[in-house]
Order: structure tokens, then sequence, then C-alpha cells
DNA sequence: GTGTTCAGGTAAATATTGTTTACCTGATGG
DNA sequence: CCATCAGGTAAACAATATTTACCTGAACAC
């Protein structure tokens, strides 16, 4: 996942934290720990990130490089707001269904350090936003999605639906079926919830 | 806000606690902050409680008594399943807004560690789900609300906008207007995204 | 009254963990 | 062939969390 020509201890620091945040959360991942498993010694490890959160945030960032390289691809030929729309959301459950170590990072360990906000890995979040804001007023340009809401709280319905919907599955390790969490998210945010009278 | 004869220096702790939770995060609080702010000695804070995040969880608890109190007065003479619904998220809101430290705790500090969801506070945020389920539930059954979609994510999509909308604010500080806030999201969460044909 | 207990509190030692420093080594290119 | 430098180490150091042993005065039993 790091680039090429990345030096061996480095892609090593790197692999053994995301190896203990598989069972741990950060704040009890010490760096003696992430020396030990990635068979290194603790100064390396400052060697190459200030400090032990910055080594997080790369992490994240690894994982963002990835999904927004995917998610272009992901988009080409689906045609009409509501379908990528639809297509987004199911990407995004995906993404936290297949990759807990990724799901832990962004939605639990991150937000609350004020460095996070500016790192590249929150670059990258901000661009994937962007995408997503693009496509909701792309559909309210075109009548798809209705004109009478504000684009940034259809974004945060979205985003927050979707995380809530996998937060279970994250924390408590449960097993989540993609394509019915992906339907039943799409519904809720395309429909709402009140019955149609 | 904590019981009567609890004595003078855990008040103290707890309000130190919450104050010093005004502008930095937790992980950046240390104990001897948390002393000197109290003007207590760092022992005591080991007196009454296990560790650092034990007192986190418990000044959120003292937050969550205290709502849970207000909500069944708040939803008294509140008629049906969707006025109950937009009662609960106006609440909701307006507890986020109006409790900054609050909205920090709950939405950053505390779902990364595996002790929470074994503390009494996550009792109450247990129940307080348990009141929003069963409104949805109520809403079911009388046709209120759809009844095609699971009442967990209902629920999950409710919550997840919520603390959405909110996200920035006790992020970055920013101001949010509660009406406006509260009636874009119960929009948003009634109505769906889509336009109607 | 006097002795016992115990809650509330302190000060200092200790353990744990994060971070810095000074140094070693072998490859590389001028 | 030697100067440089990336990759790496070991050990010191600093910051913090946690534990320990102890002090004090009020309440209570006898």
């Amino acid at each position: 996942m790091e680039k090429k020509n990345t030096p061996p201890g480095k892609i090593k620091i790197i692999n053994a934290m995301r190896t203990l945040l598989e069972d741990r959360n950060f704040s009890s991942i010490t760096i003696s720990d992430i020396a030990a498993t990635a068979g290194v010694t603790e100064g390396l490890i400052y060697k190459y990130f200030k400090d032990k959160r910055q080594l997080l945030h790369h992490v994240l960032k690894e994982y963002y490089e990835y999904f927004l390289l995917g998610i272009d691809q992901d988009l080409k030929g689906v045609s009409g707001a509501l379908n990528k729309l639809r297509k987004v959301i199911w990407v995004s459950i995906d993404r936290y269904a297949t990759h807990r170590v990724f799901a832990r990072i962004i939605l639990l360990e991150v937000r609350n350090s004020e460095e996070y906000f500016h790192s590249e890995a929150y670059d990258l979040v901000r661009q994937f936003n962007k995408i997503l804001l693009d496509i909701i007023k792309e559909g309210m340009a075109s009548g798809e999605i209705r004109g009478d809401i504000s684009p940034s709280f259809a974004r945060y319905a979205i985003f927050g639906t979707i995380e809530h919907a996998c937060l279970n599955r994250v924390i408590f390790n449960e097993k989540v079926s993609i394509d019915e969490t992906a339907e039943q998210v799409t519904h809720l945010i395309l429909n709402g919830i009140k019955s149609r009278s």
C-alpha cells in the first residue's frame, strides 16, 4: 500500500500499527508494542514520524489514498445523481465492512485531536466529501433531488446514517450484510421514514 | 449536578475535568492538570476514580442522568410518534449545541475504549436509545412511519444525521442555529432527499 | 473521657510510556 | 578512496499515570 522505495523499516512500522489496531485501540498501543511487532527499535519510529499520533494519521492517509483511487473508477459510467449516490453509499459501507482497521481509525480514533484536522489524511477526507457534495448539487440541478434542503445537510444525513449503521460492527465486531445495509441506508436517505399518505 | 453528601474534593475533581474539557481534548489533559485545577492532590483522584478514563465516564454519566430526567418531561403531552420524534430531535440538537463538553465527550472521546461500553454511562445511553426506538415502533404500529424499514436503521439515520449536523460545531466551535438545524434534520429524516415525482 | 475506626485528604515514590540523543554501519558517487 | 548520508540502534531522558504509606479530625462505642 505504501509507495515504492520506502525504507523497509518504515513499512514494517506502518504494518505493525495496522496489525495492532486490529484488536486494540490506539491509546492502549504503546510505542514499544509497535517497535516489537515491527521488529525495529523505538527510535526508528521517530525517524519517520513526529509522534505516535502522526503515525496513526499516516496509516489513515494510506487507506484514503487507496480508496480515492477507486472511487473515480467506481463512478465511471454511472449516470444520474441518484445512481451515483447509491453507488457511493454502497462503496462506503463496503469499505467500513471490509476494512475494520480503517473504520476504527476514522470513526473512533482521530477526530478527538486537533492535529488530525491539519493532517494530510484530512485533506483527502475533504476531497472525498467534495465528491459527494458535488453529486448532491448535480442532483438538485437536474431535479432528481429536492431543492428545498441544504446540500451540506444532505451530506450529513448520508454520512451520518452510514456511520451509525456501521458503528456496531466496528465497535463490537458484529457481522453486517453489506448489501442489506446499503439497501436500507439508501432507502432511508432517499425516501425518509414517513409514510406516504 | 452531583448528588448531595458527595465529598467536596470529589466535586472539585469532577468540575475540574469539565472545565478542562472546555478547551482541551481528553488525552492532552493530565492528572496533574486536573489536580491543580481542582486544588487537590493527584492521589485523591485515585481515591474516587479507578483511573483517568473512569473519571471521564463519570462526567458523561452525570450529564446523561440530568438529560434523562428531562426527556420524560419533554415528551409529556406530546401525542403522535412523529411529533414525539420532532421533539426528541430538537432536544438532542439543543443538548449538543448548549453543552459542548457533553457533546465532545460522547461524540469524540469515549467510544474508542472498550471500558466505556461496560460503564454506567453507557447504560444510560442505552436507555435513551430505547426511548427513541419505542417511538419509532409506535409510529410504525400507528401507520405514521412506513413499515418497510428496520426500526434500528431508522434510529441510525436519526442519530447519525443529528451527530454529523452537530459535529462541525463541536470540533471547530462553530455556531449553529438550533431551530434551523432541527428543522433541516427533521425534514430530511421524515421525507428523504429524493424529489417527489 | 478515652480509645477505635474511618472518611477525607496529602506527599512522595514508583511504573509506564513517549521522546530525544548520540552514535554505528554499509552503500554510493565525486 | 573518502565524504556523505540513509537506515538503523541503544540507552538516556522526560512526562505522566498510578500506588503506597501516611496524616488528621470527626463520630461513635464503651
